[in-house]
RNA sequence: GGGCGCGUAGCUCAGCGGUAGAGCACUCGCCUUACAAGCGAGGGGUCGCAGGUUCGACACCUGCCGCGCCCACCA
């Protein structure tokens, strides 16, 4: 861009459209690859689920990492910035389902003219996968234009020419690579296992995608027939025909007697042992439980630590199987499962009830209770435990070695803010098993495998068949084995594809492998891997970061990035989290139109990292007024004609001033480097408005030549320093403001122009002292004071005015003394040693 | 139950061993030729509570109280 002369009027105005346009065109952010990983500052940014809302915590948690990026491109590295969008995964799905009104059937056959109903129907349609599938390829692209107009408009420094999306076929090429190396090194497993299971979308789920919810329940009290009848409670009484055991505490004397005889079942008649685990409490219900296989995860350990048999009662989908299971084969107890069989575990409760009242086991009414319940995050039922075949991987949940290599990585990595690591530590401490990464589930990455089927049709889920790794990614529903030919498929002595996706984060916890080009472009990866920087929400650390971290290990045997910065939640205005059910949902659009993007910037870096910040409209309009201010500032000193080079800076309050600015860039500076923007940006605005408010005025009258013209181009040359510096100083946090003042004057962008040297401005500042111009300032208030009070206007003359202070002070303020003379029209001025602190005496 | 963070002016927050800070809001003024979407001045806080360390504590230690978040095997 070419320099242009300052406009009469500056304006915010569609700074936005202008600048991002030739930004775009100039390629002013575009990666230059040809740099050394010493030259590169990398950045691993947060893919964004495209099917969810935009929300202002999008633009707050970008915008820190696009400060981050600013200021790192200034102090002179490439910085390697890629957008990307998460896409596969369920959000995606659901949003299609909603969208569209469909639903996928994987028993339906391609229908290649397939077009979607104009309006979602009342009942949705079911189609096949790949219909399916194109659907969402097509809805995410669309929102993936929404996604990006917004972050151009906020003005994230991102290369939008390495876009990365998480379903791409580079992506799952790079997903099924790792899992593949993975399972060659014995990280990855299946095993049939009792697993969390999500009825409504009927897949599993992981340990890190569970969330506690509380539910209404209630205790009730059964008592189990036997020589010594037994009392238990529980919640879940339509689980008795599941139950395979009771259970207390060994140390519990009323029950001790118990241990190794049994009881039955009421009305199944099972008979069942007594028997002791630790995990037993005395203090609960009535100190003894019954196991079902499965009520909770507790019952899954008791099931398998004391080694006892199935009895599972309820389906994929969430229903009581139509058959009973082993152990109830009395008519009687036959006849009773059956009123049952086929029911939700809701009707069953309420069926299973009825029959113990009738019974008269049911020794008490029920006891209402609220009570935390494990729900799938996304859920709207409660998780149910079923056994299924499920790949896994080994995330140090069940091995210590690992878990204490894991707990080492997040020592080394550094924090900002540092507390954070304790989730981290506390996370990984608290895992209970491996990863299970299988779901059933139809838009995500495929697992790269087959399986044989034996001459009865029966898969051999032991013996899985890989691809070549040069032909990933593949997908085994369509893509034929090695060695098999497509007729082979699902028929007996042929194969069958594994049906199932990885789950999201099995993609997304490969985002340094994936942006950085890992085997689809080894030379870039290794200019940009490890990364410098992870960004990212402290929500997901349990998730994206430690399965980052746990991929990265074991691929590499190195951390992904050196640093990793945690963004704050944004909370309305009366500190609830914004979601969309509480409609207190503020939309990006509304506010950046109103305000503008670099106001909306503003608010953002005047937040902490790992601070929860609420949206705050006067922050907004602080951040808007300093735009404005800027743009004022830069008119005005421009106007001057003023240029770095017009001159020696003598006069004592320049040099004051730049030693002041000098110490600014430092701190900034530092603040800057240790991941601390919002101290940056303080140090700065505090100077910046002392700038306008002081020493503008005190100089002003100098400047326009009033005293001499080495007078003049010394406050010329030492504004015209101070407005370059300030613009590069607030560059990372008003991109758009500080690229407008810039072009009036300068060549280039300011975001490509080195970062202010502190030293430069000091050696600049020569002999200046930072406390003449605080001193003088301070002179100055005196003088607006007694102006204030008599209730003049700023123009009044002054007859007289003694400064009275300590002399260090006065020798301070009396080297600007012309400067004082002029901004508060005062006639006589003198000075007088006494005073402890700097005070005028005023005569008007 | 365990862990982490927070509690400073009406609001949003900074500060962090040496006499309480900013912005907003509020009050009183000012058309002052960069900016009235501006400028000047002012009022306002026993820094959650109680102990302790120290010459000195808003800051460090201990214990409480309150709020928020994370985690937990929640019959």
């Amino acid at each position: 861009m070419t320099s242009r002369s300052v406009p009469d009027k500056p304006t915010l105005e569609g700074l936005e459209e202008r600048w991002s346009a030739v930004w775009e065109e100039q390629g002013t952010y575009r990666f230059d690859r040809s740099k050394t990983r010493e030259q590169i500052y990398s950045i691993d940014t947060p893919p964004p689920t495209v099917s969810g809302s935009l929300h202002v915590g999008h633009v707050f948690s970008f915008t820190h990492t696009d400060l981050v990026a600013r200021f790192w491109r200034m102090r002179g590295k490439e910085v390697f910035y890629p957008i990307g969008w998460d896409d596969n995964g369920l959000a995606t799905e659901r949003r299609v389902q909603n969208y569209f009104g469909v639903r996928c059937d994987p028993t339906l056959p391609y229908d290649p003219d397939f077009t979607p109903p104009e309006t979602p129907g009342k009942h949705e349609m079911p189609i096949g996968r790949q219909n399916f599938v194109e659907l969402c390829e097509r809805l995410t692209a669309e929102d993936e234009q929404v996604f990006e107009a917004m972050f151009r408009q906020i003005g994230l420094s991102a290369d939008f020419g390495m876009i990365y999306t998480t379903i791409h076929a580079e992506s799952r090429a790079a997903s099924q690579r790792a899992f593949l190396h993975n399972l060659a090194r014995g990280e990855a497993y299946q095993a049939e296992a009792p697993t969390l299971w999500d009825v409504t979308f009927r897949t599993a789920v992981a340990q890190a995608e569970l969330e506690d919810r509380d539910r209404p329940g209630a205790y009730h009290r059964i008592r189990f027939p036997g020589q010594e009848p037994v009392c238990i409670e529980t919640t879940r009484p339509e689980l008795l025909p599941a139950c395979v055991a009771l259970v207390a505490h060994p140390g519990d004397e009323r029950y001790q007697p118990l241990f190794g005889s049994s009881v039955r079942t009421p009305i199944f008649g099972v008979e069942i042992p007594i028997v002791a685990h630790r995990l037993a409490d005395p203090t609960k219900g009535t100190g003894i439980a019954m196991i079902c296989t499965f009520g909770d995860t507790t019952d899954v350990t008791w099931w398998r630590e004391l080694r006892l048999p199935t009895r599972a009662v309820l389906g994929f989908d969430g229903r009581f199987v139509s058959e009973p299971p082993p152990g109830i084969d009395t008519t009687s107890a036959r006849a009773a499962y059956a009123k049952i069989a086929g029911a939700t575990v809701h009707t069953g409760q309420q069926r299973m009830v009825e029959m113990l009242r009738e019974s008269g086991d049911l020794e008490s009414e029920p006891k209402p209770i609220i009570h935390p319940v494990k729900f799938y995050e996304r859920g709207e039922k409660p998780l149910e435990i079923v056994s299924t075949r499920q790949w896994y991987l080994r995330n140090g949940g069940r091995d210590l070695p690992l878990r204490e290599r894991l707990l080492e990585r997040g020592r080394e990595l550094r924090w900002h803010p540092e507390f954070m690591r304790a989730r981290y530590e506390n996370w990984v401490r608290g895992l209970t098993g491996d990863w299970l990464i299988s779901r059933q589930r139809f838009f995500g990455v495929a697992f790269p495998l087959w399986y044989p089927v034996d001459t009865d049709g029966n898969p051999l889920w032991d013996q899985p068949i890989r691809p070549d790794e040069a032909a990933l990614p593949i997908d085994p529903s369509s893509d034929t084995p090695p060695r098999f030919s497509a007729e082979k498929r699902g028929v007996p002595g042929g194969f069958i594809g594994d049906p199932d996706v990885m789950d999201t984060w099995a993609t997304s916890s490969l985002t340094p492998q994936i942006a950085g080009g890992w085997v689809r472009d080894e030379d870039l990866f290794a200019r940009v891997f490890p990364m410098d920087l992870r960004p990212q929400g402290h929500d997901i650390i349990r998730t994206w970061l430690f399965s980052t971290v746990m991929r990265s290990n074991a691929e590499f045997d190195c951390l992904p990035w050196s640093d990793v910065a945690l963004s704050g939640w944004i909370l309305d205005p009366d500190r609830k989290k914004m979601s969309k059910s509480k409609g207190n949902v503020v939309t990006p659009a509304d506010v950046l139109e109103q305000y503008g993007s670099d106001a909306v910037r503003y608010w953002s870096a005047r937040a902490r990292l790992g601070t929860d910040a609420a949206f705050d409209p006067g922050q907004l309009k602080i951040g808007r007024r300093l735009a404005i201010k800027l743009l004022n500032v830069g008119n005005f000193v421009l106007g001057f004609g003023a240029t770095e080079d017009a001159g020696a800076i003598t006069e004592p309050l320049d040099r004051a001033l730049l030693a002041g600015l000098a110490a600014v860039i430092a701190e900034a500076t530092s603040a800057f480097e240790a991941y601390q923007h919002s101290r940056a940006l303080e140090v700065t605005e505090t100077f910046f408005w002392a700038f306008c408010d002081d020493y503008l005025e005190l100089v002003k009258e100098r400047a326009y030549g009033g005293r001499g013209t080495a007078q003049a181009a010394s406050a010329r040359t030492a504004l015209a320093t101070a407005l370059s510096v300030l613009l590069r100083l607030f560059a990372p946090v008003l991109p758009f403001v500080t690229e407008e003042v810039w072009s009036w004057w300068q060549e280039g962008s300011v975001h490509r122009t080195a970062w202010p040297a502190d030293d430069e401005v000091r050696a600049l500042a020569g002999d200046g002292d930072a406390e003449a111009l605080r001193a003088t300032s301070i002179a100055l208030s005196g003088v607006r004071k007694a102006k204030s009070d008599a209730k003049l206007s700023m123009r009044t003359d002054v007859a007289s005015v003694v400064v009275r202070g300590p002399q260090r002070l006065i020798d301070l303020v009396q080297l600007a003394a012309p400067d004082l003379r002029a901004a508060g029209r005062v006639g006589e001025l003198t000075f007088a040693n006494g005073a402890e602190e700097l005070r005028v005496d005023v005569t008007l």
